[in-house]
DNA sequence: CTGAAAGCGCTTACAG
DNA sequence: CTGAAAGCGCTTACAG
């Protein structure tokens, strides 16, 4: 038989209100009471059942985490984990539990999210970027669902995020180069369409061109994340008649292929032609040299996002809509 | 004010027993009634309100995750998401949530583990096998609380846990060695007291000895899996007198080194020098040429944990100990 | 400062 | 086959 608040009350010889009061620390309870109850709590080791108090205030305590889990999902996006990790770690200092949530088995886009939100099983929603849509948003905003979408939604609503700078990444990667005085510089990016990439893309060569450096159209490549496509890519741009003195990548992948073809040319890092690209993970610690990265914390992210998630809970009224966290450059061998 | 099981109850004409009975399929429930009861909550659009499910049944349907969440696990140890994926999958498909837990916050060993029992707040508790300690697996035992380790718990117990057969995945990687011709091997292995390595490894061997090519002690290393390691011990192995026709390591890392040293040495994969490694994870996708390796599906073993769990809390009789998983071969270019 | 009582929204013996 | 009633273990106005 487990120990209730009943059994409690009893020990202590007072009422169980009285011990609710004592465990929710309620400002009207004597000291000496206080006193009573709690030794009654250590002698009975008692912990109060978690259901009964959830259902009982009609709070869940509990957060949900709603992303993509499907095999191998660790592996191509280990970001998503970090994330993960840091979100749980600021909830669960301050007594949220988090519950994980698939996205990708709904046959009805958002049908998960509006059966989560009318079980009432969980107080709020962290959603991450790739699994957000018009229909979730729309669940979300009409039933006023406390939320934070992890990365800019990527079209405009009124929708709470968190994100990293990533314009300003760019502007980094440009400012490091130049100052590094690599002023001609080729840049590899991702798809067109990609709003990350075009962000990274946007604040480095804004900032090129700031400097007096524009970067011709022709220095300009767009890829479809390949290591293969880095390779070929960075192939190309080494066989110009006039090579540029250095390449900046927007990926990780894209680097793998690009150093190995600079690698291939004989050519020698950063003395002959100098490297940077974005994020430190997955490939760039294994990568020889070590290349310098512009890095984002994305565990940072989800920590500012958990705490977002408490700031709204506790006051409901806050009007914030986003953070922006910052980039950072870490230098490595090849600038 | 939303929904309850009152008002459905009001709305088809019936009590609210008979609601919760149709609710949870109760075959004492004449078809007409279901039928007048569906409508009714299909047209009040009712959810039932999980949190109070939960208390009543006194059952959370909801499996606790317990592992490590440190910042850049993700990066360090991508197989227990993938693990974690393969849980969450198996779990979700039997209408059961999954809650994280952290244990590297613990000042006390296992205290977040008791505290998860007492609070009541899962049926059911899957362990990642880092996160295993003897005081954990006492709480767990005397309580008998359902749970399930991931990975052998490196002492016997009463524990119940799933794995793969590492000595089998050994005895692989010999077959195939061997299969192809390739008979003086040597093998670099973890550190001696890594439990998975030497499996690993006592697999291998004991296959080789079988085949009649037993491995002399001068060709089987130990290191502290770094890929620096890896390089250093195949240099050594590549300058031996007499060169083996093939070099085993026991992980990715290692097998990094391996091949930058054996690419250095101007030797030929595999006209040369054969290769084979352990893992598909993280390294072997993007090293070329693309090792063969055995690898271990950790998400399957995974969605195992989910389903042993299940089975466990259907039927707490059930007797079963441990499941074990098959390793499997995936050939690449350097056997 | 304390306690009696209602209530949170379901489930489940039990009676009919 | 159906329903009245007790119960799950807390919290929280409200009265004193």
């Amino acid at each position: 038989m487990p120990i209730t608040i009943n059994d409690v009350a009893k020990e202590a010889g007072v009422s169980t209100s009285t011990v609710s009061k004592v465990l929710n620390n309620w400002t009207t309870i004597s000291p000496a009471t206080a006193t009573r109850v709690h030794q009654a709590i250590e002698k009975l080791n008692y912990i109060p059942n978690a259901r009964a108090v959830s259902f009982a205030r009609k709070s869940t305590k509990n957060i949900v985490f709603l992303t993509y889990l499907e095999k191998d999902s660790a592996y191509l996006n280990p970001h998503m984990f970090d994330i993960m990790c840091g979100a749980y770690n600021e909830l669960s200092g301050h007594d949220y539990t988090m519950t994980l949530q698939d996205i990708s088995k709904d046959t009805v886009k958002g049908e998960s999210v509006s059966r989560l939100l009318s079980t009432k099983s969980c107080d709020g929603i962290i959603i991450h970027g790739s699994a957000i849509n018009a229909s979730i948003a729309e669940t979300i905003i009409k039933q006023n669902f406390p939320h934070i979408i992890i990365g800019h939604p990527g079209f405009e609503s009124r929708l709470c995020w968190v994100d990293t700078n990533h314009a300003l990444a760019g502007h980094l990667a440009a400012q490091h180069m130049v100052e590094r005085g690599y002023t001609s510089i080729a840049f590899i990016g991702g798809q067109k369409t990609d709003e990350l990439s075009f962000q990274r893309q946007k604040g480095f060569l804004g900032t090129m061109y700031q400097y007096g450096y524009q970067v011709p159209d022709e220095r300009i490549f767009y890829s479809n994340s390949t290591s293969e496509e880095g390779y070929l890519t960075t192939l190309k741009i080494l066989h110009e008649s006039k090579r540029p003195r250095g390449i900046v990548c927007e990926n990780n992948t894209l680097a793998v292929g690009a150093m190995k073809a600079i690698e291939q040319s004989g050519l020698t890092l950063p003395k002959d032609i100098a490297f940077l690209t974005f994020d430190a993970y997955p490939y760039t610690q294994i990568i020889d040299p070590k290349p310098t990265v512009i890095d984002i914390n994305v565990y940072d992210m989800g920590v500012q996002a958990g705490n977002m998630m408490i700031r709204k809970l506790e006051n409901p009224s806050l009007l914030v809509q986003s953070y922006t966290t910052i980039p950072v450059i870490l230098e490595g061998q090849t600038t």
